[in-house]
DNA sequence: GAGTGGTCTAGACCACCAC
DNA sequence: TGGTGGTCTAGACCACTCA
């Protein structure tokens, strides 16, 4: 890694203007486009594509012939494909796991079922518990393509599975198809996240995919109701 | 509503796009920028406005230097801000709505502090038992800010909202935050939704702004476990 | 009517991939 | 090395808001 890293001109404006937004009362004007334009230094269009980020990540909005305006903050931010590591970071939590089950399984149509495999496909299987400072907080059961991740079961799997994934394997998960439900945790669940049996438990399915569009990851997760909920913000659809 | 609709270029672009890509293989290439451009007669921001519509939506890749590829097909769509009736109405299924409360009354901490008003502030309050083929699917309390919707409760309130605040008030809602937990249904609650006491529930609490972001609504939903799953797709943000 | 954001063009250079 | 997507420019016209 040297100390050079290309940062296009429309992201180093997107980040100076949203310094600039954060110290701003909402329905602040911006300057306007042109005026962007000639205070950085760049073409209209580049100003466009910095603000289009702006206006996605629900900054500011704009209104036609009037201007564009600094948002009223929104609480938590759209919802995005972390790893339960990451997750708790982001909370203030220290995340902790204790593994459960690691091991080698071929595919049968439960776990091979979401990933879109032919049964009997090799996958690596994970079983665990998630602390969140050194309490327990779900329970997770992940399968993965052991093909895309050859040597996973030797390394350490207490960080950042995500972050392996990425440097180690090249493997960049992009996008996740989430489906979530309420339960009542089963008497074997609750022991294990020191819960009483039948408790509410938010039960979490995901499939992630990488760039292609190819499944890797099939991840149920388990969380005690009482110490986890999913915060999100949401946009109504043009179309 | 004369027949002159205004679609810009890059719009009816995507659609053509979108048709012919539903017709194709995963990983199948598409035409290259360059080649867009002139089979379509328009110029290269134009393409590339409508390719990065359809990347957004999940439903090509692009590789610098190689191409821009048919992505495999996703399950669901990006989770977007609905309204129960038309939540059910995609599913297939009809709702009708119970109204047991609807009202006006001054905001007070709970209900003004999610959507930043003042204690006092009217608000239009709404009870309804939520049904999807005559069965309870939830129950929801509406909060409105009074002041937007004037003669809101002279209305029939059996269908979508949303439409009506769009439609009749001029009230576009295009963002909500939204929090969702899983708990136990309290008593009275389970006899309305037709549930045992205890029975797991999905809780969705939600406030939605308009496009100047000014919060508009808020809404708690208790949907039956054993009926509802939250399905959505989520994606790996850049930074 | 002056000024704003929304759309669109024609052209250029760069980083990257595959052959 | 040739072609791809990624970035950027300078300029134009339109639709819309607001005084």
């Amino acid at each position: 890694m040297s100390g050079t890293e290309r940062v296009p001109k429309y992201e180093r404006l997107r980040r100076r203007l949203t310094d600039h937004i954060d110290r701003l009362p909402a329905d602040s004007p911006l300057p306007t486009e042109r005026e962007l334009t000639t205070r950085y230094g760049v073409s209209r269009a580049t100003v466009r594509q910095a603000l289009d980020a702006l206006e996605a990540a629900g900054l500011v909005y704009r209104v036609q012939g009037a201007g564009t305006f600094v948002a009223e903050q929104t609480v938590s931010k759209t919802l995005s494909l972390t790893s339960f590591s990451e997750d708790m970071r982001r909370k203030g939590l220290v995340p902790d796991s204790r593994v459960l089950v690691a091991d080698e399984t071929p595919a049968d149509e439960h776990s091979g079922g979401r990933l879109r495999l032919s049964p009997g496909t090799p996958l690596i299987r994970l079983v665990r518990v998630r602390l969140a400072d050194s309490a327990p907080m779900c329970l997770e059961t992940t399968y993965l393509v052991a093909e895309r991740v050859p040597g996973l079961l030797d390394l350490e799997l207490t960080g950042s599975i995500y972050q392996v994934l990425a440097e180690r394997y090249g493997v960049n998960l992009v996008r996740a198809d989430q489906a979530v439900r309420s339960v009542a945790a089963g008497e074997e669940q609750a022991a294990l996240l020191g819960l009483a049996p039948r408790a509410p438990a938010l039960r979490m399915e995901r499939v992630a995919y990488d760039e292609r569009g190819s499944a890797v990851e099939s991840t149920v997760s388990l969380y005690r109701a009482d110490r986890y909920e999913i915060r999100f913000t949401i946009h109504r659809e043009a179309t």
